[in-house]
DNA sequence: CAGTAACGCGCG
DNA sequence: AAAGCGCGCGTTACTG
């Protein structure tokens, strides 16, 4: 059963009850505003419905925040962003939107759908194409979402790959949920334990724009060391100048260039830049702006990536350096359950691939450790590099060289990425597991393989290959993870349970293969055995019957440094 | 002067 | 060491 929510016209909320095939069964019920949470907790309670709307984030959060947490749902934007594009769905089976009148899909005037300039490219509102001249005053209401509900639910329905497509449907909208309820929760943050860091590392915060004391001294050293008594460390073309008065000839001024040079002022500007990215990153404004009431609190954006992955926005929650993790830090009496999935990406090549070969070889908990002793004499970082060439199609280098190697050792697997890698150079579309496909390439892509001259010519191969690299990487990364998401939807209906039995234990973080739950003592040690279920739970989902396994590691710590 | 591109570096 | 994939974001440098 799904429960349905939209705007009605005067800013109230239509509640509207549908069958499994998404077939209203009565008419909507109004509510104002102010009553919708009492109203969805009633009906939440009742018999706990998918419900069904717009986008989860216009709804979702103002229910949490009136303690109202649902179980199920069906993000219909999200969800449209996926059939969208897939292969899954039978050309002409499902057009976005196309109930709506007036409408470019529904005229069927040609336009193509034009991607929003948003955050995120890849996920489309559903209906932003829509005029606005032609948008019901008000907002969508229950026909419109109704109508959608059902060609989506049918899109499915006609799909040769049905249980797949409805799997990953629903893994994106229970990742939606989680989204919601981990800003809702967030990461437990000491802002204390930050500051110390900061201090330590820097000095004291200064006044305004000052640079903090022990930058200022290395800016100091750097000056001296480099004779340029004037130098701003801070401008790449100041430095880039001093360095060569210095005879250093680097082409950039990236650390990992620089390195190659012995200088006494390499070692100083090292330091400096990893100090000045600490600062303007993660310092004292990014702890002003991000972390209040103890907890940081990032906006998710599921399905952000081209691939599946989330992205966020508001203070990099996918990019927190080690340095300043042990300032995530659960409360007293709480301990943090931090997970990530062990070498994932190359245990999802070998059961995509159906390798058995490379399943063998996985069943050693390091999996690179068992490909080393299967056939790389045992050379444990020959074997990672010569996989993690093959996921991401390095070409050149050490990567390159063990290509062939790799491809004796595991044909079937090699030959999948292969697979996938010329799919892409030729302008066909790839598609994960459970259905996610590409985009098609773009307009310009295409123009650019039909050329003349010599120099065209090898531009069009050189993004020929690129996007070839893009497709043998994508089916692998998102599959990835859709696994990774039915991961974090199984841990959540776990944690639900444990809740329920009056342990306090919250989702607090997900980061493509790694997930945090921040619960108290008590619950600690069955929150590590729910992740581990929950993983499991993943695995047989996704490849239901198939040799491999997904090991996880499991740390239950006092703070994020602690994992790992 | 505002908007944008390029750079550089953090994460998986 | 980086390479080969995917991102976000702060700063500097440039453009209109």
């Amino acid at each position: 059963m799904y429960e349905l929510v939209a705007t009605t016209p005067d800013g109230g909320v239509a509640l509207q009850r549908l069958d499994r095939a998404g077939r209203p069964v009565a008419g909507p019920d109004v509510v104002p505003r102010s009553r919708f949470p009492a109203e969805a907790a009633r009906i939440e309670a009742q018999d706990g419905p998918r419900w069904v709307w717009l986008r989860t984030g216009d709804w979702y959060p103002r229910l949490l925040h009136a303690g109202v947490p649902l179980g199920r749902c069906h993000d219909l934007s999200l969800c449209a962003a996926i059939l969208r594009h897939s292969s899954y769905v039978a050309e002409g089976q499902y057009t976005p939107g196309a109930g709506v009148a007036g409408s470019p899909h529904g005229a069927g005037d040609g336009i193509p759908h034009r991607l929003p300039s948003g955050a995120a490219p890849y996920q489309d509102a559903l209906f932003d194409e829509v005029p606005i001249e032609n948008r019901p005053a008000g907002g969508f209401g229950t026909e419109l979402l109704a109508e959608e509900l059902h060609s989506q639910l049918s899109a499915v329905a006609g799909s040769p790959h049905r249980p797949r497509l409805a799997l990953l449907l629903a893994a994106e909208s229970a990742g939606a949920l989680a989204a919601a309820e981990m800003r809702h929760a967030g990461v437990p943050w000491d802002a204390t334990v930050h500051d110390a860091i900061l201090r330590d590392r820097l000095g004291p915060r200064p006044v305004g724009t000052a640079r903090p004391a022990l930058l200022e001294q290395k800016a100091r050293e750097l000056r001296s060391l480099l004779n340029a008594p004037a130098l701003n460390p801070d401008s790449p073309q100041e430095l880039m100048r001093a360095l060569r008065r210095e005879g250093i000839e680097a082409q950039t001024t990236r650390a990992w260039e620089l390195r190659r040079y012995t200088h006494p002022a390499i070692l100083p500007l090292l330091e400096y830049k990893k100090m000045a990215r600490l600062l303007s990153a993660h310092g004292w404004a990014w702890l002003d702006t991000w972390v209040s009431d103890g907890r940081f609190r990032p906006d998710y954006t599921v399905g952000g990536v081209v691939t599946g992955r989330w992205s966020s926005r508001g203070g990099g929650a996918m990019q927190i350096p080690a340095e300043v993790r042990p300032a995530a830090k659960a409360r007293p009496g709480h301990r943090l359950i931090v997970a990530d999935a062990s070498q994932l990406e190359p245990r999802i090549l070998a059961a995509l691939a159906g390798d058995s070969a490379m399943a063998e070889a996985a069943r050693d908990r390091d999996l690179y450790a068992g490909i080393a002793a299967a056939g790389f004499g045992g050379d444990r970082s020959q074997a990672k590099v010569a996989l993690l060439g093959a996921i991401y199609g390095a070409t050149t280098g050490e990567s390159g060289r063990l290509m062939p190697k790799l491809a004796r050792l595991y044909p079937r697997a090699v030959g999948f990425v292969e697979k996938a890698a010329r799919d892409g150079e030729r302008g066909l579309t790839v598609t994960t597991h459970l259905g996610r496909s590409t985009p098609p390439p773009s307009a310009r892509w295409t123009a650019s393989q039909r050329t003349g001259s010599a120099e065209e010519q090898r531009r069009a191969d050189a993004l020929a290959r690129e996007r070839g690299r893009f497709t043998r990487n994508f089916v692998i990364q998102g599959t990835a993870a859709e696994w990774a998401e039915c991961w974090m939807a199984e841990l959540r209906g776990r944690l639900r349970g444990l809740r329920e039995r009056g342990l306090h234990a919250e989702l607090t973080y997900f980061l493509h293969d790694e997930v945090m739950v921040h619960a108290e003592e008590a619950a600690a040690e069955a929150c590590a055995q729910a992740v581990r279920d929950a993983a499991r739970a993943a695995g047989r989902l996704l490849f239901p019957g198939a040799p491999v396994e997904f090991p996880l590691s499991v740390a239950v710590v006092g703070s994020y440094d602690q994992a790992k």
